[in-house]
RNA sequence: CGCGCUGUCGUCUAACAGGUCAGGACGUCACCCUUUCACGGUGAAGACUUACGGGUUCGAACCCCGUCGGCGCGACCA
């Protein structure tokens, strides 16, 4: 996620000025090669919507040099020869030196400084007692560089000088030189540069106006200033930004992938398997958050536009984005709000569009939607005119489009609308969801000493509830009974009828018995079963429950209550 | 320990180089709508008054000094 942020701050950045928003590959530590992490990078940015001008094409970073990738290659582990000739270049002008110390050697000069209380550093103080150009004779140092392969070339701090540098979120900036080290710029063992050699050699080379980058560089800026001045670049030197970091949502400290394992929330953009480990980490494009809301989120963790709007395309971001208002101080990340992000951005998403996500996760559940007209038959499904085959688990596209319209409101994330509405698709497994016990029959109605008691509700509940709680459903259901299951519509329309029911009778739609039996009963009365499954079903999703009831009763004819239905439907539409 | 950065509601943040009842959003709670769940609407609590203590000033969240806290860096990692 910070390095998403910090990415995406370059690119507004970039695009608003109308320049280059570049890749460029920093891979000069040979130990710490990820296979799949370079390709994961630029899946990544490009999921976000942030498209490299120059460095990528196709998905791929650059190898050779072209009119729009001119700086090739942007991979800093096939720029090799380029960074050996300025190593040397700084050694001759006397910014850095040769040094041979082995790694043991260092690591036993900081045992015996931290045993003594003290903090070892490779610098002006301590160069002279150790194995360098400075300090051995030159023919040693001749011998040394052509015998063995384990140095490296090292910057030599100077002494007791004041760096002054600009942020441009920061402001001024000033460090003693005394408090700095000689660091490494360049391995013979790998013959590779560190970053900081490699960074100021190519940020020269690539022509970069703008460095925007963690926080956590800010202590090596008097370095990389200092560096272009030993170059003589100090005219062309780009200008630096430094972010403040993403922290953890609870407690102290930088945000890290455990606490995304540990609080149920994903640190990164994408799901990433650690190749060495086989541990797969969460994503945000895999949790289901559109890349919109990701980077809507990302954006204002530490920027805000100087008013009151939250909601950003990346277009308007680039447009409001300004680095004065990035904020100094770390931001706690919140995933309560990165929900709220996702939600809003579902909510501005078009039926269409969200049902075209929807039918991948239909798919996960063994649902097949077929994109044909209603009345088509197709592998063997009948549709029965109205969009559902329920035995075969097939649905027309124009069927889970009405589903999407009547759940999406309720939505956070696409998957949501499964959990939602699964029982439109298919008979509930476990019906204690809706209040039923396996085999116990329908529950009866809690006695609420507060409601006024309906004189109907006996003879609703004894037509209803009694088969259900006979052990032999089929025996007890009969025609009759299926008159009665209509009359629970003038029981809504006169709003006698509690919603609690609603959830135990829609459990009982969904049953397999019931609709066996509402399948007989419509049969007899010559009525497609699709169309009434259909009405029904969606009748009792809640809040289309006037509108899916009204549709029933106009086609099967009872226009009375069809016209109540009607007055119900407007008032449950406004829910 | 050294050096640097940083410090406004629980969280993200606003407050034009000093004058605000310190504003908004997420979350929380209440009420309304709805006899479900959500959505929506209205409102409240929430900053022991801007980490704390001094100073400058008629007046400080904002300027200065100090203290404390948080973070980063102190690798032949980035």
């Amino acid at each position: 996620m910070g390095g998403v942020r910090t990415a995406l701050y370059n690119y507004l950045y970039a695009k608003q000025k109308g320049g280059d928003f570049i890749i460029r590959i920093e891979d000069t530590d040979s130990h710490r090669f990820v296979p799949g992490a370079e390709q994961y990078i630029i899946e990544a940015l490009n999921w976000c919507g942030i498209v490299p001008d120059e460095g990528v094409q196709d998905g791929k970073v650059v190898e050779t040099a072209s009119a729009r990738h001119p700086h090739a290659p942007y991979r800093q582990s096939q720029r090799r020869p380029i960074y050996r000739q300025y190593a040397e270049q700084l050694v001759e002008a006397g910014w850095a030196y040769y040094a041979f110390d082995s790694a043991d050697e260092l690591t036993a000069r900081r045992a015996d400084a931290e045993a003594a209380g003290q903090t070892f550093m490779y610098n002006a103080a301590t160069r002279g007692s150790l194995r360098n150009s400075l300090s051995l004779p030159s023919d040693e140092v001749k011998q040394l560089l052509e015998t063995t392969t384990d140095w490296t070339i090292r910057f030599k701090m100077p002494l007791n000088r004041v760096v002054k540098m600009d942020d441009l979120i920061r402001g001024h900036v000033e460090v003693n030189t005394d408090t700095l080290d000689d660091k490494v710029l360049w391995k013979r063992a790998d013959e590779l540069p560190t970053y900081h050699l490699a960074n100021i050699v190519d940020d020269h080379l690539m022509e970069i106006t703008e460095v925007i980058r963690g926080e956590e560089w800010l202590p090596s800026l008097p370095l990389h200033y200092l560096l272009y001045e030993a170059f003589g670049w100090t005219e062309t030197m780009p200008r630096f930004a430094h972010l403040s970091l993403l922290l953890k949502p609870v407690g102290n400290g930088k945000l890290s992938k455990r606490d995304g394992d540990k609080l149920g929330f994903p640190v990164f953009p994408l799901a990433w398997k650690n190749p060495e480990t086989g541990e797969v980490s969460h994503g945000y494009r895999e949790d289901g958050y559109f890349p919109e809301a990701f980077v809507n989120l990302l954006a204002m963790l530490g920027w805000n536009p100087g008013d009151d709007r939250e909601m950003f395309t990346l277009e308007e971001l680039i447009k409001a984005f300004s680095l004065d208002k990035v904020q100094k101080a770390g931001a706690k990340f919140n995933p309560e709000k990165a929900k709220w992000y996702n939600k809003e951005y579902l909510r501005l998403k078009t039926t269409a569009e969200l049902t075209d996500l929807f039918i991948t996760v239909l798919d996960n559940h063994g649902i097949k939607v077929v994109d044909c007209p209603c009345n088509a038959l197709t592998a063997g499904a009948s549709f029965e005119g109205f969009g559902a085959d329920f035995q075969n688990h097939i649905f027309t596209r124009e069927y889970v489009e009405a589903v999407v319209e009547l759940v999406k409101e309720r939505a956070t994330f696409v998957a949501d609308m499964w959990d939602i509405a699964a029982y439109l698709f298919v008979s509930p497994a476990d019906f204690e969801a809706f209040g039923i016990k396996a085999g116990a029959g329908l529950p009866t109605k809690a006695a609420d000493p507060n409601r006024p008691v309906d004189p109907r509700a006996k003879v609703y509940d004894d037509t209803l509830t009694a088969p259900f709680l006979a052990k032999d459903v089929d025996k007890f259901w009969k025609p009759e009974h299926y008159e009665n299951c209509f009359e629970v519509c003038q029981y809504i329309s006169g709003a006698e009828f509690g919603f609690d029911d609603l959830d135990v009778y829609r459990g009982a739609m969904t049953a397999d018995a019931l609709e066996k039996a509402l399948e007989d009963y419509i049969k007899m009365r010559e009525y497609p079963m699709g169309k009434v499954m259909n009405s029904l079903r969606l009748a009792l999703t809640g809040a289309a429950s006037g509108l899916g009831i009204a549709a029933i009763l106009s086609f099967i004819g009872r226009r009375e209550f069809a016209r109540r239905m009607g007055y119900v439907a407007e008032r449950l539409g406004r829910i």
